[in-house]
DNA sequence: CGCATGTTTGAGGTGCATCAAGGAAGGTGG
DNA sequence: CCACCTTCCTTGATGCACCTCAAACATGCG
């Protein structure tokens, strides 16, 4: 890629590159402890419901169990930017949400939250080890997919920023077809897709229609998707594999990609 | 902006838009618990630096001291992007760091990092609540952050990264020089900060060129920067009253941009 | 049906990347 | 001290990936 040799700052780089590699266990994912729900607010939501972040001035937990969010900002002056898509088991707190924008939780389908004070969770945390070590967990696992969104939006193209979107949702929320494909809900309208990945939603037509004429993804009725080789899709995402391994492999080994 | 009338999931998003003007005290900075220090190893970084980001198979933690470090991550097939700066205060864990990807934790200048596995920090945190609340700070300046990285990468023009970047810089490392502007350290080369920005470095080059003919950025010598103008600066990020309110306004506010 | 909302596709423009050449700064050996 | 080299930065010319605009096409709902 580079013409001459690497730079200093480049060479730098490799130094702690295996690291990751050992992390082991750590990885699978822990299950909500069913304590919290004790503590908690149960909040069904609807397809484009809003929620608001703080609801009575304190610091708020958010805890999604089923369905969608998305969490979306937009700094004065400038379009919106969908900055997270939340899937069952994650954890949101109000002030991840950057101050003086304009920020909104919101569901993208039909879905159930619970809802707490901080101050609550944190004394939940505080005596049961193992809340503790999920909500770890669960943080570790949105910065580590933020990280990954970061560089999906500061590196890739247009195809590999689709591609990427497509192994997210085909890894949290979609289901092995009998057609051999991978099925999932697509709960979003073109902008919004276009604002998680920083395109253009006619970018983003043109690109799902080449990837319908490769074969990768099949057509489908509104708001599906049917991914039909999910190999090739995943070799258009450099991100492919990390996120698989985020999402603790919780889909069947035959539909990933083989490793090399 | 948009020609017609607002979309439905544009409209949605006001909903909670007045959130974040009422989070108050809670976001002015926490110092670093000094009780964090017996338990953790001290280390001295130099300019370029690596660390690595386990260093014993259990999973680590870092706090920043002095200094600024990166987290970059490489994907296979892909550019470096460098994901986060991270300054003094600031807490990193190694599992924040994606899987399948090269990670690397990088010193940009001389500082001091504690290192401790999460575990002790997790027990510290039990037991101290004053613990717990900075950590919960740091987790949730540092997520509010990379949201607003997300935005820059996503939504904003090169001027406006650049601008942002500046600014960030500028709020937490920045100290008014007598002449009257701002000055710090720019620990890193072109080709870090435009990996940092999603940029070329030749772009990069091209706009700081500008800033300087704009009378925005002065002239100064190798590794530093000079900002003359800060509400200039500021008026060409739409992130900056943002980054301004996550850095605690520890800068006075004569050198802020007015509100309006 | 008629309208509103959302998607697709084409034509054309532009912002940024790429390539290449020249310049400044710092280090090394004579 | 200067010549020389390496590294990094700057700046111009050029091309392409993606954005913008606009029109046609779907879809859902009263």
């Amino acid at each position: 890629m580079a013409s001459s040799a690497k730079t200093r700052s480049e060479a730098r780089s490799g130094t702690s590159a295996l690291c990751s590699a050992a992390k082991g266990p750590a990885l699978t994912p822990v299950p909500v402890p069913a304590a919290i729900g004790y503590k908690a607010t149960i909040l069904r939501t609807r397809r484009g419901q809003a929620l608001a972040l703080c609801f009575d001035g304190g610091e708020t937990a958010f805890i999604v169990r089923a369905g969608v969010l998305t969490l979306q900002v937009t700094l004065p002056g400038s379009a919106r930017q969908v900055v997270a898509m939340l899937f069952p088991g994650d954890v949101l707190r109000s002030n991840f949400a950057p101050p003086h924008a304009e920020s909104a939780l919101v569901s993208a389908g039909a879905g159930e939250v619970w809802r707490m004070r901080l101050a609550a969770l944190d004394a939940l945390a505080a005596s049961d080890p193992a809340i503790q070590r999920y909500l770890d967990e669960a943080v570790a696992s949105r910065m580590a997919r933020l990280a990954l969104h970061a560089a999906t939006l500061g590196q890739f193209d247009c195809e590999q920023r689709v591609a990427t979107l497509l192994v997210e949702l085909a890894l949290h929320t979609g289901v092995n077809s009998p057609g051999g494909g991978i099925v999932f809900d697509l709960p979003f309208n073109r902008k919004d897709i276009a604002d998680y990945l920083g395109l253009n939603p006619d970018t983003l037509s043109r690109i799902m229609s080449r990837l319908k004429a490769a074969g990768v993804i099949g057509h489908s009725e509104r708001n599906r998707a049917v991914i039909r080789d999910f190999p090739a899709l995943a070799s258009r995402s450099p991100a492919a594999r990390s996120l698989i391994e985020i999402s603790g492999a919780r889909r069947g080994e035959a539909s990933l990609p083989t490793p090399g």
